[in-house]
DNA sequence: TCATATTCATTTCAAATGAAATGATTGTCA
DNA sequence: TGACAATCATTTCATTTGAAATGAATATGA
């Protein structure tokens, strides 16, 4: 209310005042957290199931007999998230944990009849909410937003090419 | 050792499987925590930087004599977060941090004079980060990009309608 | 075959996180 | 003016997180 405002960019730094509205990580991170908040508030209290369970789950119906590795790796969570997100489930009976008898060392998860019921409701509620999103974008918007995801991905880990 | 095999995908749930690899808010979150890890990766050591305290130099370099809640409300952290981050910042003589006299509850941030040259140089880091991913990318990506990026989050919440 | 290295899943432990509580200050309205 | 509500920054506390340690199983190579 009293600060002269003739001082106002003065501290700026010169030349080199990034612009952070239009700065690729900072908005792909606000808009993440903002899309997993307003979904993860769909799910959370309904299903009282956490990202991390939503994760495996929906992952589990893509692929079964899966082990923790495979998804993990695929669905970029640590290894000690999955195997408590799955913990979880399994003390709930939406999921099924086998040891591997051809690799003991290795876990074989699948989703049980009532895991895949709450999957299903999961992904359509999950879809519809997307399908909302998506319909205040021109058409097309999906492809060609996936399309540049892929290609920053692969800017970002030349490793990891795009598909597989 | 006892599964028979022919039983491999009947479990995956019938129509309603979500294809996860274009499902928009597991892509920005991929996409968000890449970009994030492979930024932080830059500054964390050589700098001892965290990416919260990234944020709030940054964030710094743009508008001076703020407040914790201008910063938290517009760069999407929680408000214990940015404070402890401001701490840091503070405790290392990066940040000044002094008592609005036209409202003793709000605090008056400020870069020092090497808080500065450290949002600088980190500018100029990341500025080269984003080049290099941006080179992988057709001309006019980042603004159609930013575009779709306001779109959604409209979209999410229209109560925060794009801009201010 | 046996010793060693590697690969999994899980657990441990220290650090980060965020919701709610706290203390200080300012706004509101009777 | 004075009581009560609201706002701000910080702290507290319980939970979550992830890096490293652990234990179990398999692979490798002498």
């Amino acid at each position: 209310m009293s600060e002269s405002n003739s001082m106002k960019a003065q501290q700026a730094g010169e030349g080199v005042a990034l612009a952070l509205d239009a700065f690729l990580p900072y908005r792909a991170a606000r808009l993440a957290t903002a899309l997993s908040r307003a979904l993860a508030a769909q799910y959370e209290q309904r299903y009282d199931i956490s990202v991390a369970e939503w994760r495996v789950l929906v992952h589990l119906t893509q692929q079964t007999e899966i082990s923790v590795r495979d998804i993990f790796t695929r669905v970029d969570m640590d290894r000690a998230r999955v195997t408590r997100a799955v913990q979880r489930l399994a003390a709930r009976g939406y999921v099924s944990k086998l040891v591997n008898q051809d690799d003991r060392r290795l876990v074989k998860l699948a989703l049980t009849t009532s895991g895949t019921a709450l999957a299903s409701e999961l992904s359509a509620l999950a879809a519809g909410f997307e399908a909302e999103i998506m319909a205040a974008l021109p058409d097309g918007s999906r492809d060609q937003l996936m399309a540049q995801f892929d290609l920053i991905e692969a800017a970002i880990d030349p490793s990891r090419p795009g598909s597989e």
